[in-house]
DNA sequence: GCCGTTTTCGGCCCGACTGTTTTCAGTCG
């Protein structure tokens, strides 16, 4: 069982113990516990089987909590979750994610009124049974009714990409509103995670209640979900909700601190900051003895207040961020002018848009210096994949253009092939020791079995002529999740024979997440960004692989093509 | 359930809002 399935299996055990209104500080401990495990870089398995370790020295995870390791990898399974999902009836968890019911209401209405299905819930409603209630009234009978319609059209989390062209957007239309003084989107999209729940924008405004106004009068608001003197939640294109928050001028950098998270960060500061004799709330920074205010304009004093340099939201997650701030000075992420490169792109030759002399301008224009052209190999049907006869055609163009470049843009001649379903590449190895770059990939079979996916893949890795595993887990987000490869094994073996692995900036993939890069990063496998461009647009999306990049705390140096391209070739020299 | 330069007990981030109460519980972020 790897670390993924344990965190699920406490995540689940936080959500159930909630339900049985257990201790609040028990629950944490389990999400506490569950984080530490989805984002420790080794297998717990592991770990557990090496008596010279102990897995209870893992911030988070205590005795308790290893011996539920312990059996949950040699057993699969865990009795006390399996006698909580008995204790919990699955129509509870399902009322408490409708919005403003929670655990304990959720009990409290089944119990009450035999509550079996959402549909019996909204009967309930509808027969004004539940306004009865003690505890409830005519207001949460309304709220569950809106909160059933809204549960079932919406809303799964919307891609960081989507969520960015609606907040530019709203963004826009505020702009034109008089009276506002500041304003900044705080939350998961300020932190850049992969997908956000809602958008947050904080202002500084001479009178919140026509910034309110305005903010209704946003060509898409739906409806609004509740307004007071300092805050606004509306619904945009009926489901998803975007809330408003007005504050005053000398509370902005402590209300963005707070109002951007995540929670996990912000618990942590808020200890620090008591360590220290202070208290941290969206208001400020305070003394605890008197009260006094010592800061709250602007982050900067906020974090300075408690000793820490200021830290990028992308870091704020209680991960890498506290150590690395450690010393008093932040590292300087990696940033997109840093890339010098870009080793997959496609052409018209396959699925692509473009020609090899377009992309090569559209290169020029971004500022890069190199770049590789990756089509498909035959394998890839659908996309007239290059069969090694065609390759070498292309290679063959490469050579012709490759003088009216000279000096502005090196053009390697690349390809993407593919990984078969019954293991070995899609072209003869005679073919592929004439590239330069080589992508390894896998686009059929995905849906193998664990061992026989990460056989294939490891046996990519062990070709010699394979520079680097493109998007390895072959996740959509949103869509289609990763192959079920053992990722342990891979990063091992691609370390052991000096394999580049990619980070593929394609936003709907994203592909590798945040926390393999910062466990390729602690085995030294180089990273690449690349767009994986299927046109000259396409190389816009290099932003998004830097972004995921900056989550894992990457700096320049942690990614291969920030370097030249004579530094990446000498790295596949020593390759095997 | 975790944790410790207040160390094996007694804490655990902090506050707003809502709807329902008559001083507060539940929910949310």
């Amino acid at each position: 069982m790897d670390n993924g399935k344990i965190a699920k299996v406490f995540e689940e055990m936080a959500e159930l113990l909630e339900f049985r209104g257990e201790n609040p500080f028990r629950i944490r401990a389990y999400q506490n516990g569950a984080k530490a495990i989805r984002e420790l870089d080794e297998s717990v398995a592991d770990i557990l089987a090496d008596s010279s370790r102990d897995l209870a020295k893992v911030p988070g995870v205590g005795k308790t909590l290893v011996e539920k390791c312990q059996t949950l990898v040699d057993t699969g399974s865990l009795p006390q979750l399996e006698e909580l999902r008995q204790a919990v009836p699955e129509i509870v968890i399902q009322m408490a994610r409708i919005p403003g019911l929670g655990a304990k209401k959720a009990v409290k209405l089944r119990d009450a009124l035999a509550i079996e299905s959402l549909e019996d819930l909204r009967k309930a409603c509808h027969e004004d049974k539940i306004a009865g209630l003690k505890g409830f009234g005519k207001k949460s009978q309304a709220t569950i009714l809106d909160g059933l319609a809204i549960a079932q059209q919406a809303a799964e989390r919307i891609r960081w990409h989507k969520g960015d062209e609606l907040a530019a957007d709203i963004g826009g239309h505020m702009q034109s509103c008089k009276g506002i003084q500041k304003m900044q989107w705080a939350g998961s999209y300020r932190r850049l995670r992969e997908t956000i729940g809602d958008l947050d924008l904080l202002v500084v405004a001479d009178d919140p209640q026509s910034a309110m106004d305005h903010l209704e009068k946003y060509t898409y608001h739906a409806s609004t979900i509740g307004r007071g003197d300092t805050k606004i939640s509306i619904r945009v294109d009926k489901a998803f909700q975007v809330d408003m928050r007005c504050v005053a001028a000398d509370q902005f950098g402590a209300a963005l601190q707070y109002f951007t998270g995540s929670q996990a960060h912000n618990i942590h500061t808020r200890r620090i900051a008591k360590e220290r004799g202070l208290k941290i709330s969206e208001y400020g920074v305070f003394k605890v003895d008197d009260d006094t205010k010592i800061a709250g304009a602007s982050e900067e004093e906020v974090y300075e207040a408690i000793g820490l340099p200021w830290i990028a939201p992308e870091l704020r997650e209680d991960r890498l961020e506290f150590a690395m701030a450690e010393s008093g000075e932040m590292p300087t992420l990696i940033q997109l002018s840093d890339i010098r490169g870009d080793l997959h792109m496609h052409t018209s030759a396959t699925d692509g848009t473009g020609t090899i002399r377009d992309m090569a301008e559209a290169a020029i224009e971004r500022g890069l210096s190199f770049i590789a052209i990756t089509d498909h190999s035959k394998r890839v049907s659908m996309a007239r994949g290059l069969d090694e006869t065609r390759l070498r055609e292309q290679w063959k163009m490469i050579d012709e253009i490759r003088p009216e470049y000279e000096g502005r843009l090196t053009i390697l001649k690349g390809i993407e092939c593919d990984i078969l379903e019954a293991g070995g590449m899609d072209l003869a190895d005679d073919c592929l020791a004439e590239a330069d770059w080589v992508l390894a990939s896998v686009h059929y079979g995905q849906k193998q079995p664990r061992d026989q996916i990460t056989d294939r893949i490891l046996g990519a890795i062990e070709n010699p002529h394979v520079s680097c595993i493109a998007h390895p887990t072959g996740r959509l987000i949103n869509r289609r999740p990763p192959y079920d490869v053992d990722m342990d094994q891979v990063m091992d073996a691609a370390a052991k024979h000096g394999k580049l692995m990619e980070l593929n900036a394609n936003p709907a993939r994203l592909d590798l997440n945040d926390l393999h890069l910062s466990k390729a990063k602690k085995l030294g496998i180089p990273i690449v960004i690349n767009t994986d461009a299927h046109s000259t647009d396409g190389m816009n999306v290099m932003q998004h692989g830097i972004q995921q990049a900056r989550r894992a705390g990457f700096l320049a140096d942690d990614v291969a093509n920030t370097q030249a391209w004579q530094a990446i070739k000498s790295l596949l020299e020593k390759a095997t």
